[in-house]
DNA sequence: TATACCTTTGACCAAATGGTTAAACCAAAA
DNA sequence: TTTTGGTTTAACCATTTGGTCAAAGGTATA
């Protein structure tokens, strides 16, 4: 189906936003320059014209892609609430971010996994852009787990542990939506957003009772 | 680098492992006939001799790379033992399986979501081959909870939740390995390595304390 | 109106890619 | 030794694909 351009949307914007939606279904070794500029309703010249090689543009979008993603994570883990509240509100959050954007974890493994040390270079320019500090988010959620260990409210986990099992729990569900739905869930949609809503609670509930001391 | 062909290894499995290897890494899409032959050292038109087209080398290569992780799973639901001792050994035995085979969950994910349609039908060919009923399998661990539940030794969880969490925390390191790796261990594989072992353990504990009543 | 500049297009190109074919190779059977 | 049948190769083909280029369109400014 042909994407609209919006009223108010450049010609460049929505060749992004066209070839957004392409890369992120298809992945870079899928997506064909024409298919693009097919489904913009423009012609192919056009978005070289705009952005010069298939590379660039797929640079372009894939920094676009993660721009909500790593801010969320860091606003999380850096604010002050307390450990549980804050593994909460973060399942929350993330949950409903990928509700909004279901493609994006399986696109970014795939390309990862494609092409391992040029994906980790965009990565790192993602997070200067952004300002993070990997070293102090672990830190400072190493310090608050370290804490409450102390207090004897958790059990000992490696804060790497955690963060992994977490996001384990959070995104894996999105990347075998097919799988989910189709074997599990008799291939009904509404069935898959009710079970991903439901996780929204069953899984904060799962994290804090594996790792609280009762 | 080139693969060399085994000495009692036909010209056509020789072809299968190589192609293995180089579909896994790459994708159908970034997969090129050219480099499965020069991998295996031989001509191309060999390629289309033994598989005709690229498409069935690629279903060939796909239905064979899931020969052991479905009946795994199988195996240990159907079991006899009891439910925790199910989970410990089902995540040990996984976490191996996988330590062998580290790039067919991010290869599954990324066909999967490539083409769901076609991937279905080639999961429930593989299904029959292995004689595997999901609604049968679902049905046991069901009662098996419930069991549980009634004991008072398990906290009230939906069954295909606590699968999904299970699976989530087994498969989800291996296909994010390149940014556990990359952002988390300092880019050290025997680090890597020894967080991966880790988990064996660390996994279980994680979720027999997520849903146990003490 | 003329000019200058940005945008858009159609025609085109070279390289890559999946696939075909006829011939050469080779080992075992007759 | 000759024949036969499976195996392997080199040369070739049609199509696809990312990318270029010169020209046309369009719009604001002088």
């Amino acid at each position: 189906m042909i994407l609209k351009k919006e009223p108010n949307e450049t010609t460049e914007d929505h060749i992004l936003h066209v070839a957004q939606e392409v890369f992120l279904k298809k992945g870079m070794d899928g997506t064909r320059m024409q298919e693009i500029a097919d489904e913009a309703g423009i012609n192919k010249s056009l978005l070289h014209y705009y952005y010069r090689t298939k590379q660039k543009l797929f640079e372009k979008v894939f920094k676009v892609a993660f721009k909500h993603f790593f801010p969320t994570i860091k606003a999380n883990i850096i604010s002050e609430k307390p450990l549980f509240e804050k593994i909460e509100t973060f399942v929350e959050t993330y949950y409903t971010l990928l509700q909004k954007n279901p493609y994006i974890p399986a696109f970014a493994i795939h390309e990862i996994n494609r092409n391992p040390s040029s994906v980790a270079e965009l990565f790192k320019s993602i997070f200067q852009d952004d300002n993070m500090e990997v070293e102090h988010m672990l830190y400072e959620l190493d310090k608050q787990i370290q804490e409450e260990v102390t207090k004897g409210n958790l059990v000992n986990i490696e804060s790497r542990q955690l963060l992994v099992n977490i996001l384990s729990l959070c995104i894996f569900p999105f990347v075998v939506k097919p799988i989910i739905k189709g074997i599990l869930l008799e291939n009904d949609e509404s069935k898959y957003n009710a079970f991903i809503e439901e996780r929204k609670k069953v899984v904060s509930q799962f994290i804090i009772s594996a790792i609280s001391i009762r």
